[in-house]
DNA sequence: AAGATAAATGACGGATCGTCATTTTTGACG
DNA sequence: CGTCAAAAATGACGATCCGTCATTTATCTT
């Protein structure tokens, strides 16, 4: 196979991915459907299922995607030079500009019979971006174990997962559209942002939240680690 | 129109919402189809449009019912006499039971999307069970305020939905078969209470898990308010 | 240039959706 | 009971979408 075709390829597949995420992210997943993806598109329905052998195939495929694109969000905000309760909450922050930068609803959740029915070679990526994604987090908390930060025993993956749980459901209800009054993109974060900080407050995680100033933390984390993404989002400077 | 009749066309409505609700909890809410309904039913399409008017109208009434059972239970829950904090844990074994007597895998959100196209007879009823299921919750946490069991100022709306969150997205992520351990049922239920004990341990919620015997307290509800249904799953006697 | 391999095509059968003109049932009334 | 209007039930239909596969076209090898 020549370059040149080889790149070709690979240019079409990133059109049907960019395609196929325009889509959900306008009209959700159910609106996500093969013949829409072809009437956008400059070649043949059998050239499509090359790519991805069914729907719920690109599905899946726009979900890793999306993943390997936070996941770089995470890991910078790991590296703030601080407590790990700061890198925690620095890591989430990173997940919050990329999505205030491009905002894409997004379900980090799939279903178990979608994911079964993709193809080996997509799940696999899924699979692996989101334990890359979780190992992120679980690794600041063995930090904070090995410093006493949190108490002696405490599960790490336990930690994590409560984390992911509660931000997974809280985008789940925030899109339902059942909470009680309305809120805006940026006040659903903030809400979010703090029931995370009351989770991990009741893990023992010190310092607790009422013992560390979130504002002045919040501050170095956008001058250090985003400063570039924070100043173009009006939030610095 | 003759009563005779009226409830023949009742009794129609439940026989399809148990059909749906079957195909659901075995293959998910993605197998749910109108011609798989009709498969299994004597009377026609038009006859069946009459009673949902598409499939996400159905969906969004069997989520309905759903809610309508649970309730109950929660309700139930919520009347242990106790202190607060353990009757809300009642309330959430109330549940945990009437999902062990029937375990049906059930999400409790719905998209958005999904909503907006169901008829206003089944999305009203949706939305009518879902704000009395959070009224149940949100009422005992302001119980717990009155009382001075949580720090003043706190928002009892925040403290339901963060619960409520955590434990949707627990739900989730344990559906999507990606957690890093594969846990039974109960195993996954008994995590998922942890981690909403450690969240209201996080909102200062007295008294707090550490200070409460949890054996106990769960003994003392199981005996006094679901004392039948613990029998039945051998969780008594 | 010819043959072999790889890629692309789009027509097709099948499933499902939701509609609606038509038929059947029901109930009210003389 | 017979008539007739309203209500309920029917299922054929057009439309959308799925995923396949025999065929055609492009590319590579020698």
């Amino acid at each position: 196979m020549t370059p040149r075709k080889q790149s070709q390829i690979a240019e079409r597949e990133a059109a049907i991915l960019e395609i196929a995420s325009d889509i959900i992210s306008r009209e959700g997943a159910h609106a996500l459907t093969m013949e829409r993806v072809l009437a956008r598109v400059d070649f043949s329905k059998g050239t499509l299922y090359n790519h991805f052998t069914c729907r719920e195939d690109l599905l899946v495929a726009v979900h890793a995607q999306c993943f390997e694109a936070h996941l770089s969000y995470f890991e910078r905000g790991a590296l703030f030079r601080g407590c790990p309760r700061e890198r925690f909450a620095a890591a989430g922050m990173g997940a919050q500009i990329m999505h205030e930068l491009d905002p894409r609803p997004f379900q980090f959740s799939l279903n178990d019979t979608i994911l079964a029915v993709a193809s080996e070679r997509w799940r696999e990526l899924f699979r692996h971006y989101h334990r890359e994604t979780i190992a992120v987090f679980t690794g600041i908390v063995r930090d904070a174990l090995a410093r006493g930060d949190l108490p002696a025993g405490t599960d790490p993956e336990r930690v994590t997962l409560g984390v992911w749980s509660l931000s997974c459901g809280a985008e789940d209800i925030h899109e339902s559209g059942l909470l009680p009054q309305r809120l805006t993109a940026e006040d659903f974060n903030r809400l979010r942002s703090q029931l995370i900080e009351t989770l991990l407050d009741g893990f023992g995680w010190h310092p607790l939240s009422s013992e560390l100033d979130y504002a002045q933390a919040r501050e170095r984390i956008l001058r250090e680690i985003f400063p570039d993404e924070a100043r173009k989002l009006g939030l610095l400077r």
